[in-house]
DNA sequence: TTTTTCAATCAATTTATTCTATTGGTTGAA
DNA sequence: TTCAACCAATAGAATAAATTGATTGAAAAA
């Protein structure tokens, strides 16, 4: 059986003509004839009762049948109109994906300027860890993810996005706050919040400041489950200090009265943030636009703090 | 886009691998490569990313067409299964007409008859003059019915089912009450009622008794949109007399005290009841049922009244 | 590096499809 | 009855396609 046969008989019912039904169908009147007889064959049934002069007749059994061809053919369209809509590469559903130490950040700026590029693009937003994110995107869960480097996995590519230098978050009345800035080394002594493991930004701070993992047990506070929003309200009440990627710092609603930042004295610690998708991904103009768009959000001028 | 291409591609998005997925439908991986291609080049949409390592991810958009391509092929099975169905002739429906003259003294005997023989043949009936009949026969509207000769319309086909004479029926006080028979010409001059115009039956009364034609107006009284049974009733109340095919008389519920049948002297009128059907129809299986059930019905000794 | 895996590609063959021309059967008109 | 018209089926040839085994190319693991 074939789509070809269903369009026939189809056309066939309609007519009630052979000849009629083959011009119809763009072919010759054998072709639909042979095609039929190849049908009726295959199903063990006859479906028209032909006669010479003008009076086809559809059999019982065959008008059920061309019924359930049409409903056939009809599904067929649907496909067609399927594939039209998904058509355009900015439609459609994008699972993006990002780090927890950057979609806070980067997300809220990102998500409406997208909905004005790509109106048609239903963004559908995770957050998690590195490990976990990158599963999600090699299972074809996710369709992007932004992570920060080093990130190397067989069948991703990626594109580094931006590189953010690190920040000290302090108390406004901390002895830092009239300092220009801070040398890495002199994190070690201070009371260093840090996010848990699994958080890549946690690993990224340490491997600044070697010392502090060293002194870790003592000196540096790991919180556990939490995040850089919570981390930074204990710097605001005084707890300790903490190392921040500086774009938690662009929104203002981020900023607080009883929080200073500091600058790295050079070389500026710093991360490279990148986008990463499978190798095959077939949707490049969503991962371009991507690309286009958080670059836009995050010129580098924008990421000059103070 | 084909029926094979919507299989492969259903089987892909099973074993999400093109090897197996060739093999599970019996052809080689090129095959099943190329015809996807095909199909992804008609649509314009890519449905499935692939990658060396065993990682074959499906599409948003493949997702949703593939979840419609099951839809299709789910509804090319039920063809299959109608076909399969209806390969038994004596099953599905079968419309059977038959004249006013016939239907109510055949269709009571012969339908229950029917069920037994063919019990998945669902029987519908029309009753309606000839010319209708007719008409609807080769409209296909019916499929076969049941008529008297003469009948000979192109492209249809009939069989001889059975002859029945004519009878009179006279109120059991009426003056032929001791007769034996009747002579057709004795017709003449008594209060004959007879059925309206487009009833065969009628003209083939009045073609055994043409005297009676010539008398139309004085003698005979035309029963427009009557039927037999009215007339009949009519007899019963001393209205006149009739003349009706034996077979009406064959059923008990039809007899009357008040009514009194007079068969006619020999050569007896008479007429042939036939079926039609259209030349090439194909369920020649229920023809050849209908046939032997009628005429097993209407067994010539059942058709010698008194 | 080498090996393995998997889909894409190639080249050749088989299989289907489609066409024109014709036949066979039926009908309606001469 | 014969003839012409009509229609679907058939035949045979040309064309298009589907299919295959072998190979290639890309990617990843040993």
């Amino acid at each position: 059986m074939t789509l070809t046969e269903l369009r026939y008989i189809v056309a066939v019912a309609q007519k009630k003509h052979f000849g009629q039904a083959a011009q119809a169908c763009f072919v010759s009147q054998p072709t639909l004839s042979i095609a039929i007889k190849k049908l009726e064959q295959e199903l063990g049934v006859k479906l028209f009762e032909r006669s010479s002069k003008n009076e086809i007749h559809i059999t019982d059994i065959g008008q059920k049948i061309i019924q359930q061809a049409q409903k056939v053919l009809q599904e067929t369209r649907v496909i067609n109109e399927i594939s039209q809509q998904g058509k355009e590469p900015l439609s459609g559903t994008f699972k993006l994906g990002a780090i927890y130490t950057i979609g806070p950040y980067l997300l809220p700026d990102l998500i409406p300027d997208l909905r004005k590029k790509a109106p048609n693009l239903t963004l559908i937003i995770e957050e998690n860890f590195t490990a976990n994110l990158s599963q999600s995107l090699k299972q074809g869960e996710l369709d992007a993810i932004v992570i920060s480097y080093p990130f190397d996995e067989p069948g991703i590519e990626t594109f580094p996005l931006y590189e953010e230098p690190f920040v000290v978050a302090v108390h406004s009345r901390h002895e830092w706050v009239s300092k220009t800035s801070v040398k890495v080394n002199e994190l070690v002594g201070q009371d260093l919040m840090l996010l848990g493991a699994g958080h890549c930004f946690r690993d990224q701070v340490l491997q600044a400041c070697p010392k502090c993992m060293v002194d870790n047990n003592e000196l540096t506070r790991t919180l556990e489950g939490s995040s850089l929003e919570t981390i930074r309200h204990m710097v605001a009440a005084g707890t300790g200090i903490t190392v921040l990627p500086c774009t938690s710092m662009l929104n203002s609603q981020h900023n607080s009265e009883l929080i200073k930042i500091k600058t790295f004295t050079k070389p500026q610690p710093s991360r490279t943030v990148a986008l990463a998708w499978r190798k095959h991904y077939p949707r490049k103009e969503a991962i371009q636009l991507l690309i286009n768009n958080i670059q836009q959000c995050c010129l580098p001028g924008t990421l000059s703090i103070k």
